[in-house]
DNA sequence: ACGGCATGTCCAA
DNA sequence: TGGACCTGCCGTG
């Protein structure tokens, strides 16, 4: 379930433990096995995020593409080499309740999950074990076996000599020539963690200035802005007093350029906490107040019937397109 | 133990 | 517009 902060970090991961080195492919669950035989035995060149999905190429021009969906997410285990750039990286990405153990140095994550590692330090070996799931308990214990054992249903399993990196759930991943690459990416909206972020601010001012489709819903049309989810939909409308349901065309030019930049915020934000954090303003004793509380985390989602922050005014939630949308009625009126 | 729900997207009717 | 995909968590009992 993750948006594109999730993505970005995973790519960050298959970068520092992936890319310049040989990769066996396997497909445990066999519904992916034909793509990895592709790609078995070659050396990972280069990855990139852009929004929801992930592109990691393979030498002489294969590209994965990878997209998690719903439910998908990466479990990496073995050894494991720390991202300077994200807070912490242990097991799982992608999911949201991430929780593992490091060990072989002085960082061990608790309970608290992913956003417990807080101090970075140069990357080093560090030796990850996953425990996720009851299904998965006990394994992680013994620690010791490799490559380890496939537990569940595994699209896609990518082996380094000491790297681990299990896909399961994904919605997309297939194997792509550089043209069907580029015509998938030819599709996607701007991300502000790809190229200049003034000039993604040019296309999504530009296409979201001339549409008559509500603005909440151009917020998750990938081909006009890409990465932003249903969270971060809500508090970016939230965040910007902005109602969902004016027309793209009829949102002052100013309210959507401080929107682009408001996303350009809380995805570097995202990225680098592992945390959907939307309340960035708040001072820092009302901030561990708030997230002291799975559900005190944001300004609008999720909040239905509860009264909003600032005025007071119950937040509504309402259908569309198949997805819940909440929102202020009366600071976004 | 079980059922509902979820940070996503595609496709057929 | 509704279902399919596919997995784990959380609340309820």
């Amino acid at each position: 379930m993750p948006e594109g902060h999730s993505v970005h970090r995973i790519a960050r991961q298959f970068d520092r433990n992936f890319v310049a080195r040989q990769v066996a492919a396997s497909s445990p669950q066999g519904r992916f096995a034909e793509g990895a035989s592709l790609l078995n035995g070659r050396v990972a060149t280069e990855v990139r995020a852009v929004g929801k999905q992930m592109f990691l190429a393979f030498d002489d021009d294969l590209w994965l593409r990878v997209h998690l969906g719903m439910y998908g997410a990466w479990d990496f285990a073995g050894e494991i080499l720390v991202d300077p750039t994200i807070a912490s990286a242990n097991g799982r990405m992608g999911q949201t309740n991430q929780r593992g153990t490091e060990l072989g140095d002085e960082r061990v994550m608790d309970a608290a999950g992913e956003n417990s590692l807080t101090s970075i330090g140069a990357p080093r070996r560090t030796r990850v074990h996953v425990r996720m799931s009851e299904q998965t308990k006990g394994l992680a214990d013994e620690g010791t076996e490799w490559p380890p054992p496939v537990v569940g249903q595994v699209r896609l399993r990518l082996l380094t000599d000491i790297t681990c990196a299990d896909l399961r759930g994904p919605t997309a991943c297939e194997v792509q020539s550089p043209d069907e690459m580029l015509a998938t990416l030819a599709g996607l909206g701007p991300d502000p963690l790809v190229g200049d972020p003034a000039e993604g601010e040019e296309r999504f001012t530009a296409v979201v200035r001339r549409k008559p489709t509500p603005i909440g819903l151009l917020l998750m049309n990938q081909s006009v802005v890409s990465g932003i989810g249903n969270v971060y939909r809500a508090e970016l409308l939230y965040r910007a007093r902005q109602n969902p349901h004016t027309p793209g065309r009829e949102v002052p030019e100013e309210v959507v350029r401080g929107i682009w930049r408001d996303w350009v915020r809380l995805l570097q934000i995202g990225v680098a906490t592992g945390q959907m954090m939307t309340m960035d303003d708040l001072d820092p004793e009302a901030y561990r107040k708030a997230m002291a509380s799975r559900d005190d985390r944001h300004w609008v989602y999720h909040r239905a019937g509860l009264p909003c922050r600032v005025c007071g005014t119950a937040i509504v939630v309402e259908e569309a397109a198949a997805r819940k949308l909440y929102w202020c009625p009366y600071c976004q009126a």
